[in-house]
DNA sequence: GCCGTTTTCGGCCCGACTGTTTTCAGTCG
């Protein structure tokens, strides 16, 4: 059961509360639906922190929501939810997937319409409402039967954020919409922010603050932006439009004087500022956009303007955090305590260890697009200390193992040529092995002496069981070769979920033999996954941030990996690519 | 139903926008 499944069948008890009794159930409703949330979002598997009981973990998952989830994973049902879903029509649920479809809003339809059937349900809506049975209905009029059937046809054209975008696209995208509303000359600052700036692995939708002393304008200007494909709303402070890609954008303004205010609640997550909110209604004072509003002498309310985001977390009573840890797991806490960490930053990055070049060596999987030596020369342009070759091994079933011993050796001639040129850029004889589903590693000993160190990973047999996946990992690693995990889920964002191993005895055995997990800046992978960063680091393994480039430009991809890193809450000293290059060789060589 | 730097009981973020309402409900972030 996928973390969507699980949020879906939250949200259908949130909505049949909802429709139950809504101020009965308020905080019910409210309690599932941010655990809905946080499950969606989560870059973790439920089902896995399920079978390693580790449940309590997520914020939102109380002991109640717990034992059901725990029910609902060992027999597949809830009798509670049974229970508080009874009486719903079923038919009402797959209607609440289409934005702007609440639970008041689906219930009136299929119950004044009589709709049964949860299969066909939104095609019943779509034909009912073309016949013009909706706007007929108490409550809703023309305007709301047309939107209606906008909102189903963009549902099904995946519009707006039912498809999330990989870092990158999200990037320039967002770019381009800043570009153009930097246009207006009401326009004082704007920044793209959301999980954008907090750099989500995937993004749903773009978010853009900015400071204007005239909303009005910079409002009209957005807008009008050349490739809108619709307006979704438009009021005197804010505004969203669709985009002919189909994405959707927010823009909100403030003036320059309570930017900071701002800044913080776009930036988000929601989460995050609930918590941040509770905390400063226990003081007293209340949080919003427009800054911090509290109680004056004469007892009226009047509103603090804050035009830096420093300045609004100091007056709440904490240090400034990093948007990348703003997801309510306890960094809250921390700035209140003044104990946030020192993230580690793409400046601290001393060297990329995994990198393909185009060197001839007929290997299992894709070969790099550009020669070592231009790779090195946009090393050095990094102000990199080192760089690691790590082609993927010769192609053990198309050679024999003295053709993959020859093809090697002629490879470290080439490389020790390097070595002994380079003196600015240090190069390390790496390479990227495969892990064979019996365990073995796909290159002998012989093959693999020719070698400084391996980047072993998983390229085949994705859909082993648990401990059979495990064991073979393991088996991976115990070549004393073997000093780095390579992509170590083998997740690939929106194609391929990751597979499933016990990921805390592979953290065990990593300790112990002194292995590096990577994280792979790879934008589709983005692997290892920032909350097992996290856990990497709480059991005291190492990490090293490569950008598994196969082409010269693939190497700016770097930020994102170090973004991971600081999402995963890391520091320059987890991160062994930090470290000089005698050290790291150190390591590097057990 | 969740949660804890005044709490294990008693609170629960804050505001914008739209349509169909003549004063607000529903949805969204």
């Amino acid at each position: 059961m996928t973390n969507k499944e699980v949020a879906k069948i939250l949200r259908n008890v949130a909505a049949s509360y909802a429709i139950k009794d809504e101020r009965k159930f308020r905080f019910q409703i409210m309690a599932y639906q941010r655990a809905a949330d946080t499950i969606e979002h989560q870059s973790s598997e439920i089902r896995e922190l399920y079978e390693e009981n580790k449940l309590d973990m997520v914020p939102g998952v109380g002991s109640s929501i717990k034992s059901h989830l725990q029910e609902l994973f060992k027999t597949g049902k809830v009798k509670h939810f049974d229970w508080v879903t009874k009486g719903v029509p079923k038919s009402l649920f797959p209607l609440l997937d289409i934005p702007t479809f609440g639970p008041k809003k689906a219930y009136r339809i299929v119950a004044e319409l009589g709709l049964k059937d949860p299969e066909n349900v939104i095609n019943d809506v779509e034909k009912l409402a073309k016949k013009g049975k909706i706007a007929s209905l108490p409550g809703f009029g023309e305007k709301s039967e047309k939107d209606i059937l906008r909102a189903i046809s963009e549902f099904r054209q995946k519009k707006g954020k039912t498809q999330r975008m990989v870092l990158p696209y999200a990037f320039d995208l967002a770019e381009k919409v800043v570009n153009y509303v930097k246009q207006s000359e009401a326009v004082i600052k704007a920044y793209p922010l959301g999980s954008l700036r907090r750099m989500m692995a995937t993004v749903g939708d773009i978010d853009i603050a900015v400071a204007t002393k005239n909303p009005i304008a910079v409002i009209k200007h957005f807008i009008a932006y050349p490739y809108k494909d619709r307006v979704i709303e438009e009021g005197s402070t804010t505004a969203s439009i669709l985009v002919s890609s189909g994405r959707q954008i927010d823009l909100m303004t403030q003036p320059p004087q309570s930017f900071g205010s701002l800044l913080q609640h776009f930036t988000g997550s929601k989460n995050h500022n609930i918590h941040l909110r509770d905390y400063a209604l226990k003081k007293g004072i209340s949080l919003s956009e427009y800054g911090i509003k509290k109680k004056v002498e004469s007892g009226k309310l009047k509103v603090e303007s804050f035009d830096t985001e420093e300045k609004f977390y100091n007056a709440i009573g904490m240090d400034w955090i990093p948007p990348e840890l703003r997801e309510d797991t306890g960094e809250v806490e921390l700035a209140i305590q003044h104990k946030l960490p020192n993230l580690v930053e793409l400046s601290d990055i001393k060297g990329d260890l995994h990198i393909h070049s185009d060197y001839p060596i007929e290997p299992s999987h894709d070969l790099g697009h550009d020669s070592m030596e231009q790779l090195l020369e946009k090393a050095r342009k990094l102000n990199y200390e080192y760089l690691g070759f790590s082609e993927h091994n010769p192609s053990v079933s198309k050679h024999t193992e003295e053709k993959v011993y020859s093809i090697l050796a002629r490879r470290k001639e080439k490389i020790e040529q390097f070595k002994s040129n380079n003196k600015d850029v240090r190069v390390i004889n790496l390479l990227e092995v495969d892990i064979l589903a019996c365990g073995h590693l796909s290159l002998n000993e012989k093959a693999l002496s020719t070698l400084d160190a391996a980047i072993v990973a998983i390229h085949s047999s994705f859909s082993m069981d648990k401990k059979k996946m495990t064991k073979r990992i393991i088996e991976g690693l115990s070549n004393s070769k073997a000093r780095i995990l390579g992509h170590p889920t083998g997740r690939l964002l929106n194609q391929r979920s990751s597979f499933d191993f016990d990921f805390d005895e592979i953290l065990d055995f990593c300790k112990k033999r002194s292995i590096a997990l990577e994280i792979n800046a790879w934008p589709t992978r983005l692997d290892l996954p920032d909350t097992m960063v996290r856990q990497a680091i709480q059991n005291g393994v190492k990490l090293i941030i490569n950008t598994d480039s196969h082409a010269v430009w693939q190497m700016n991809l770097m930020k994102f990996g170090v973004a991971v890193a600081r999402r995963g809450w890391a520091v320059k000293n987890d991160i062994l690519n930090t470290m000089h290059y005698n050290e790291f060789i150190k390591w590097l060589k057990g």
